[in-house]
RNA sequence: GGGCGCUUAGCUCAGUUGGCUAGAGCACCAGCUCGACACGCUGGGGGUCACAGGUUCGAAUCCUGUAGCGCCCA
């Protein structure tokens, strides 16, 4: 028993033998088959692109707590760590890699070579998170790893998708993207940036069909008038209000459309009060097409030039056809005048070019029916939100029942599990008949969808009729909805998925509650009956010294194992916790460590987006590069690991600990183990003890309520 | 534009159904080389609880309004 302990406390000795004592006794391996209550928890998948930074050692901290105090109570418990394969994110990476390396595109490599390229990378790089989470202590269930795309994950999304086609959940149908012309790819929204431009507002007008006159109309892009097919103004505009209802010519189209009322489309006191509506081409627009039932007329080629249906203007780029449209409209006595104007432009991140937004064929999931019973979940108290009042925040956004765009122009991802195939129905029914592994419906253009449960051979009906394996691959959101389910391992019925579904907590970020929660909830209660979870835990988020959020375009990310190297995990764990308050945001002031005398440098706003390269240290005026998610060590400068003097108090903390069993054990050399007596005890030792109690009765009461930090200050 | 949240000490934050003199850590000041611990111990200064009204015996806490900040959705 006397062990004497070095005087001070060392972190990384303390971690290293932790580490080499939770892995020897396996004590973090969930064991189904043992008697005792299951406890189970899903970690939110991190991306592979990224490493973590607080803010996941925050959440992942204190799903932690949860995890110990549960096993230390006698649960099976059972935390399943994974990553995301972050189709978007990840393919970019590499895409860009491939590009400055050497100099190609994905299109020249071809999409099974990019595919391998890119499971490269992630086996290269996957790995890091990982690491970072045991190098914080989580004590997850490393046995039950799992990865969004890896096999397991892959045969729960391939039974998903079937069972939703099979039902009539999915279907095709059009959608506005951001379209890269260059690239001819869509891209999401947060591939794209504003950009303010020059450009021009033009007026013009077009002539009522009935001859009593004309209604002016401005626009910045006078080319998409050849796909109008409205005028919209406002209803309770005096000017126009007789006009509602007549008919005005395109006099470049020689088309005939309607003058609407939409007051959510129109601003009276803008401009003429009137509008052109170009429903294919423009967010606003098209959701005015869709209240007023309009047509959708597409005039573009998805190179940029304008397609067949513009007659004339027909192959012309978008921006010549501006001019020529223009001048036509000028020379037919309908042009009013143009004036400079600054637009604020999407353009692609990638490719630099201005974006255009284009109507194209997606697959959705209709949410009518799936919603409301995710949403009765909520309801009736089988998921629990807390703090209660993200709950309005998921019933709000369900409420709305907007269908769910799940393909995505993307190469890396699960591939959606469509062919497509034109050719008789008798066909089909002699081929296909009594086939429960394959279900196909007539496709809205002609021919046929068949979804099948494994890959389709391609001359499956014959080789008249190969069938053509739809390109693109599912919303990364799709499989992460599964995840509760399919990192037990559904559709199987495996012996986990008995035991730990649904989870016991889910502890995850507001700002996913719609995009990632709510789809679970679905997911789960579709696939298995079931809800995924029954707690659902939002945690406070992290901010930086100037309450921004952080993120990796922001650059105000901070590694924890910057902080683990300086002040230790247990500081880490300590200061996470504590900043886990029930209302709000906590801001985490950082400094860069100067590599070069060890002075804390603290960061400025103005060092935000990593415009800052390089800081000179006011101490020993030697340079260095702030520390950041550089995407590559910088070779003359070196890179600043980041400190905040606030995880000293958790440092402190740990080393009182340290100490207090030091004094322990010092005076316990010699003392064999005994029963205790009440009577015996000393008044101060009955104190002591009652103390003991009163805090494990009250730490178990705080967890309860997910009051982390109530839990360390009664520490 | 709609919704949610926040504003308490120099800094970062607690303050649960309204109820003793509004608390903690860091920073600051003073004193302590005492056998666990200076990454320590003891003590101290420091607040018009964003602002303006209201309800109440009593408001940081409840209500209304104003301002500023943040987030989500359009």
């Amino acid at each position: 028993m006397a062990t004497e302990l070095p005087k001070a406390f060392e972190p990384r000795e303390a971690q290293k033998s932790c580490l080499e004592l939770w892995t020897k006794l396996d004590i973090f391996t969930a064991k189904p088959s043992q008697g005792k209550p299951p406890f189970s928890m899903v970690i939110p998948p991190p991306n592979v692109t990224g490493a973590l930074h607080l803010g996941h050692a925050l959440n992942n901290t204190l799903q932690d707590i949860l995890a110990r105090q549960h096993r230390a109570r006698g649960f099976d418990t059972c935390w399943i760590p994974g990553t995301d394969h972050a189709g978007i994110a990840t393919q970019a990476v590499v895409e860009k890699r491939v590009r400055d390396l050497e100099g190609k595109t994905r299109h020249d490599l071809g999409r099974e070579e990019l595919v391998k390229r890119i499971w490269e990378w992630k086996d290269q790089y996957g790995s890091r998170i990982l690491e970072q989470l045991r190098g914080m202590g989580c004590s997850c269930d490393w046995s039950r790893t799992r990865f969004t795309l890896d096999s397991t994950c892959a045969a729960a999304v391939r039974r998903t998708f079937f069972n939703l086609f099979k039902d009539g959940h999915i279907y095709r149908g059009k959608r506005l993207v951001n379209w890269d012309t260059q690239l001819q790819t869509s891209v999401a929204d947060d591939e794209t940036f504003v950009e303010t431009v020059k450009g021009g507002f033009w007026t013009f007008r077009y002539p009522l069909v009935d001859g009593s006159g004309h209604i002016r109309f401005s626009t910045t892009r006078p080319e998409t008038m050849l796909g109008d097919v409205a005028i919209a103004v406002h209803p309770e505009d005096e000017r126009y209000k007789s006009w509602i209802g007549k008919l005005v010519k395109v006099p470049l189209a020689g088309r005939e459309i309607p003058i609407i009322a939409d007051a959510l489309l129109v601003d009276p006191e803008l401009g003429t009060g009137a509008v052109k509506v170009t429903p294919a081409h423009d967010r606003n627009d098209h959701a005015c097409g869709q209240r007023n039932n309009l047509p959708m007329l597409n005039i573009l080629n998805p190179d940029g030039t304008l397609n067949n249906l513009c007659g004339k203007y027909g192959g012309l780029d978008r921006y010549v056809a501006r001019e020529k449209v223009v001048e036509d409209m000028e020379a037919l006595g309908f042009f009013e005048g143009r004036e400079d104007r600054d637009i604020e432009l999407a353009h692609s991140d990638r490719s630099k070019s201005p974006i255009e937004p284009l109507l194209s064929d997606q697959w959705f999931i209709n949410m009518a029916e799936l919603a409301e019973k995710a949403m009765d979940a909520v309801r009736d108290g089988r998921v629990k939100i807390a703090p209660t009042r993200y709950a309005t925040t998921y019933l709000d956004w369900l409420g709305e029942k907007r269908d769910w765009c799940i393909s995505r122009q993307l190469w890396w991802g699960h591939q959606i599990p469509v062919w497509h195939v034109r050719c008789d129905k008798a066909l089909m029914e002699a081929k296909l008949a009594g086939r429960a592994d394959i279900f196909w419906r007539e496709a809205p253009e002609g021919g046929f969808h068949l979804c099948g449960i494994e890959d389709l051979d391609e001359n499956i009906l014959g080789p008249q009729h190969p069938l053509v394996r739809d390109g693109d691959v599912l919303d990364t959101w799709f499989s992460s909805a599964l995840w509760p389910e399919s990192t037990l391992g559904w559709p199987e019925k495996t012996d986990d998925l008995g035991k730990y579904y649904p989870t016991s907590v889910l502890s995850t970020s507001r700002d996913i509650i719609t995009l990632w929660v709510a789809r679970m909830v679905i997911c789960g209660l579709y696939n298995t009956g079931h809800i995924p979870f029954h707690q659902v835990y939002i945690h406070p988020k992290i901010t930086d010294g100037f309450g921004e959020t952080m993120s990796k375009s922001k650059g105000n990310g901070v590694d924890p194992l910057d902080i683990i190297e300086r002040y230790g995990p247990d500081a880490l764990r300590f200061q996470m916790a504590m900043m886990a308050t029930e209302t709000q945001d906590a801001r985490m002031p950082v400094s860069n460590v100067c590599p070069h005398c060890d002075a804390l440098v603290p960061v400025k706003q103005e060092h935000m987006y990593m415009r800052t390269k390089k800081l000179a240290c006011p101490g020993c005026k030697k340079t260095f590069r702030p520390g950041g998610p550089w995407p590559a060590a910088d070779a003359e400068l070196i890179t600043a690991k980041q400190a905040s003097d606030r995880f000293e108090q958790g440092r402190n903390f740990a080393t009182k600990v340290w100490n207090a069993t030091r004094f322990c054990l010092i005076n316990l050399e010699g003392y064999t183990h005994g029963e205790l007596k009440q009577a015996d005890l000393a008044l101060e030792d009955r104190w002591i003890l009652s103390r003991l109690a009163g805090a494990i009765q009250g730490i178990d009461q705080a967890l309860a309520q997910f009051r982390f930090s109530e839990t360390i200050k009664l520490l």
